[in-house]
RNA sequence: GCGGGAGUUGCCAAGCCUGGUCAAAGGCGCAGGGCUUAGGACCCUGUCUUUUAGGAGUUCGUGGGUUCAAAUCCCACCUCCCGCACCA
């Protein structure tokens, strides 16, 4: 099939749904199934990978529908956020590689890409892109209900949002660190910055040190070590400012003092001083009595934290292979007498180390002096294992006995409480360079809005429901509960960006993740305002809160927006007719926020009724094993797939190649089988017409008994999500069972098959236009079927139609098929006659009580034995006690399954059953058979191989 | 470190949840045959070892265990991958 032909038929499909409205769903007396998807944000078109997701969720709401559901499957467009601000202000810049991007990468026309120093253009640009790329795809989204996140109504809904969160005290306002540029005043994420680094920063807890009225500040990762400094070090070659620091002189390295200016410190230099000025002196430790030297050392510098350093020689490698480094050469420092009575203070207790675990680690690696790298390698070994593994000593006052990991947060609070600590943050990278070429800091922004996620009740409350939600994949679910417990208060407002301005303070604008986790209830009403029945100007709170929430006087709020009561009363019926979400669909990457965030507002939002009940996740995409990315350049836009490849090719090859939460791998390959599957498929289709069914014959009764089975299968298989294991069923495994079923009606030269496998391939077709939408519509067609196959109900599994008779009739010939073409090819013989026997009566009587012991769980051979021999019916086992054992090794080997259909189905007459392999052997060898029973007295059996009989395994004699 | 995932026969990859139909689907590669002007495409057959009667042996990261039965369940270990924030 040409592309051409695989596009007219898209195209074909494409227009009946739209003309027929089929998917656009309004309330009606069915039960409703709401399925979402994370809207895209349009900064870029839409990929093989972002296909994923919506796919999926295409799949569960074409699924439902043909199970009888009204289903709601809407779809929104993100304008908030700020890459798309970057990306305007890149075009006015005249950025090269960005506009070069937009013309060979996305495809976008020049004129377009003028427009684009506008980010509202651009954001419309690839909306309009990528929606005529879902449409293309088949997804069966009511587009009556788009609308964009910076649409006045959007805009009013959002504002809503927030002051309910903010009346219920979850907004709160307080600093916050964040990656910044000090020329653009921006704060910087790893899209801002040059080599995509993110600007990651560690907290560091400055401990103050006096000497004479100025403070020597050291900033460290281990406040609780304060209770073994035995010394400060200096870098002597260093020039330290003294700067007044808010009310205190502090000494500290320039860098140091930059890096304080965007902590909210006010800062002013009052002087200088070399750190070898300041070697020799004594500063007083907080929180203790004692005194101790400033010493010098060489591996301090000046661009990390403060310049100066405690030091902790029985616990930090730099510390005591510094000070070590020192008394060796102590002549050279006239002015520290007491340099060797200085001794390492040990205060922690890590089982498997000694004292001074610093010396330990430092001769184990045997490093020489501070200047060596592995002293780096050293540090982070007893870190790590002191703070999961260590305890404080006695020599730690209140704090003794408690573990590291504990102790090193009270002790921060402590000295922080007394005013001798201080907080900064330090880049873990350094330097990160914006993409203007400014060095990046931390910067401590003041009266930032955050989302209280810290709350305690709300916590709870959101874990006790993600227990009760349903979540797929199972596993998804400690993620969440993991993720719940470790977040804390998000600023949800920046001073960049599209999107919604804070009601109560129009400085900030709501950010991205905290505009998109409610608006699902969005879509229930949204569809008013595009039709013009609300205008958006009039709306207030009271609209939400009425339609949502049921508050307020319906005159009142009628005539306050200038809606019919009617209307109003409608829309809002809407909304309860929709919500809650039934499902929503995403991708992993937004388990720890977005979709963690979407669960928090609802519960803090709406009542327990609107809470959404299941989230589905799934992995990404991957180009051919690899990762997808723009650096490799392998990522296809997926407009440009459903023209090369085809919109159904494109959906299985994604569903076929994973299971949910896998990776799943995009090739060409993979393509290219699935095409030609389904050209196959279809060309089937149009062989078979309805026609009234004949009598039915083995094989028939046989067909149809696998058509329950499977629909049973995929159906269980698209519940619980297994869109892989569903295909599979429906595309592979039940295709062997149609080429069997072929091979039997051909061997026959039947001519009455049409009606059966009518019958058998619609409902296959059915089953697969959840999955390919467009070719099914075809085949549906072709079978000659009447309407729409995705508007057809989904096929019922009827126990009743299958026949274990036959099942087991079907199976006993193709293993004795399969034997007998072992036979032939081990011997490599040329067969020219073919006997079968099958075995005697009482073997199985025998069988059937063999089974019966089995399946009761009674495998002992002796006992088996003697309550044969004890029956008349069966005492012929004495001639041949092996049998015995064979059978109950036969019966081992098989399923559960099987052995529950052969109890039920008792005794097969395999003699008639067997028959029917005359005319595919026939087919298969051109040659005769004959089919005897062992006790046959006439049979032929000149090898004497009857006797060797079994149940379900005749005995095969070739020649 | 925390949290999650994975290790299967030459390669990719199913199977594991729900133990037995598992020497283990499918695809690629390879070998032989067909078709074809040769090639490509396509079709058939074979592809752990062994075997002139449908059999036997050894396999599913490693080592134990449970069971009549383990790729599948349990325990321990080794190796690899992904996510840890104010960013969509």
């Amino acid at each position: 099939m040409t592309k051409m032909e695989w596009a007219q038929i898209e195209e074909k499909w494409r227009k009946k749904w739209n003309d027929e409205k089929q998917f656009e769903s309004n309330p009606d007396s069915r039960k409703k199934f709401f399925v979402t998807v994370a809207y895209p944000y349009p900064n870029s078109p839409q990929h093989i990978g972002h296909g994923r997701t919506y796919t999926l969720a295409d799949v569960h709401a074409r699924f439902m529908r043909m199970s009888g559901y009204n289903v709601l499957f809407p779809m929104g467009f993100h304008y908030t956020g700020t890459p798309i601000l970057g990306m305007a202000r890149r075009v006015q810049e005249n950025d090269k590689d960005l506009i070069e991007a937009f013309r060979t990468l996305y495809k976008v026309p020049d004129e377009k890409i003028r427009e684009f120093s506008e980010p509202v253009k651009i954001a419309d640009y690839f909306h309009q892109e990528i929606k005529a790329g879902m449409i293309e795809m088949g997804y069966s989204i009511d587009w009556r209900r788009e609308f964009t996140t910076i649409d006045p109504f959007y805009n009013k809904f959002i504002e809503w949002q927030f002051k309910k969160l903010k009346e219920n005290g979850l907004v709160i306002q307080g600093t916050h660190p964040v990656g910044w540029c000090p020329k653009d005043q921006n704060p910087v994420s790893q899209h801002d910055t040059l080599g995509d680094i993110e600007p990651s920063f560690t907290e560091y807890t400055v401990i103050k040190f006096k000497y004479d009225n100025y403070v020597l500040p050291t900033a460290t990762l281990r406040p609780e070590t304060i209770f073994g400094v035995t010394n400060l070090w200096v870098n002597p070659n260093v020039n330290y400012e003294i700067a007044k620091v808010d009310n205190e002189e502090w000494i500290i390295s320039p860098e140091c003092a930059i890096k304080l200016g965007f902590l909210n410190k006010k800062i002013t230099k009052t002087g200088n001083i070399s750190g070898s000025e300041l070697v020799g002196k004594k500063v007083k430790i907080p929180e203790r009595s004692d005194e101790v030297y400033i010493l010098p050392a060489t591996f301090v510098e000046s661009d990390n934290g403060t310049g100066v350093v405690m030091s902790v020689p029985a616990h930090a490698p730099f510390d005591y292979q510094a000070l070590d480094d020192l008394k060796k050469e102590a002549s050279r420092h006239p002015n520290i007498p007491a340099l060797s009575e200085i001794k390492p203070i040990s205060i922690i207790e890590t089982e498997g180390y000694g004292d001074i675990p610093a010396r330990e680690i430092i001769e184990k690696l045997g490093i020489k002096n501070q200047d060596d790298p592995k002293l780096e390698e050293a540090t982070k070994e007893i870190y790590s294992k002191e703070f999961y593994g260590g305890k404080l000593k006695q020599n730690t006052g209140k704090f003794a006995n408690k573990v590291v990991a504990d102790a090193k947060e009270a002790v921060k609070k402590w000295i922080l409480d007394n005013g001798n600590a201080d907080i900064l943050y330090e880049l873990n990278e350094n330097p990160v360079r914006c993409r203007c070429g400014a060095e990046c800091v931390v910067k401590l922004l003041d009266n930032q809005w955050f989302l209280n996620y810290s709350n305690p009740e709300w916590k709870e409350k959101v874990h006790s429901w993600i227990n009760e939600m349903k979540i797929l994949p199972e596993e998804i679910r400690n993620e969440f509960n993991h993720v719940v417990d470790w977040l804390k208060e998000r600023a949800c407002a920046r001073q960049h960006g599209l999107g919604t301005k804070l009601p109560w303070d129009k400085n900030w604008i709501i950010e991205s993740l905290s505009d998109s986790v409610i608006y699902m209830a969005y879509y229930t009403i949204v569809k008013y305002v595009n039709a013009g029945e609300i205008k958006p100007d009039y709306i207030s709170d009271s609209f939400f809160d009425y339609v949502f929430l049921e508050k307020g006087d319906l005159q009142k709020i009628s005539s306050e927006s200038k809606i019919p009561q009617e209307t109003l009363e409608k829309i809002k019926k809407e909304f309860q007719y929709y919500y809650p979400v039934n499902a929503r669909h995403s991708g992993r990457d937004l388990v720890p926020n977005h979709l963690t965030f979407f669960i928090f507002n609802h519960l803090a939002i709406f009542p327990k009724k609107y809470w959404p009940e299941e989230i589905v996740v799934n992995g990404s995409v991957l180009m051919d094993g690899k990762k997808m990315s723009k650096s490799m350049g392998n990522i296809i836009p997926l407009r440009d797939a459903i023209k090369t490849h085809g919109a159904d090719s494109i959906r299985l090859a994604i569903l076929i190649s994973a299971e949910l939460l896998q990776d799943a791998d995009f090739n060409q390959e993979a393509v290219r089988g699935i095409k030609n599957k389904l050209e196959n498929m279809l060309e089937e289709s149009t062989k078979y017409k309805a026609a009234k069914e004949a009598l039915l014959m083995q094989e028939d009764k046989w067909i149809h008994s696998r058509l329950q089975q499977l629909i049973a299968k995929a159906t269980v298989s698209i519940q619980k999500m297994r869109l892989r294991e569903a295909l599979h069923h429906v595309l592979y495994e039940f295709d062997s069972d149609i080429q069997w079923y072929l091979r039997r009606v051909e061997a026959k030269n039947r001519t009455d098959q049409a009606g059966i496998l009518h019958e058998v391939l619609s409902a296959r077709v059915a089953m697969l236009s959840p999955f390919a939408p467009y070719v099914s519509e075809e085949m549906w067609s072709r079978l000659g079927n009447q309407g729409l196959v995705s508007m057809s109900p989904w096929p019922n599994p009827d126990e009743t139609k299958i026949d274990l008779l036959s099942v087991q009739s079907e199976d006993l010939l193709k293993t004795t098929l399969d034997d007998i073409k072992n036979i032939i090819k081990v011997t490599k013989m040329t067969p020219k006659k073919i006997t079968i026997y099958t075995a005697a009566a009482w073997k199985a009587k025998a069988y059937q009580k063999i089974l019966y012991q089995v399946t009761s769980g009674n495998v002992n051979i002796g006992t088996m034995i003697k309550s044969l021999i004890a029956d008349n019916e069966t005492a012929e086992i004495k001639k041949d006690p092996d049998f015995v054992k064979k059978t109950v090794n036969d019966i081992l080997s098989e399923s559960q399954e099987s052995r529950d259909s052969k109890n039920k189905v008792g005794a097969v007459d395999e003699i008639k059953a067997l028959s029917e392999l005359e005319s595919l052997i026939k087919g298969e060898y051109g040659i005769g058979l004959q089919v005897f029973s062992e006790t046959d007295q006439a049979k032929y059996d000149p090898k004497n191989k009857a006797r060797t009989a079994r149940p379900y395994k005749p005995a095969i004699l070739i020649e």
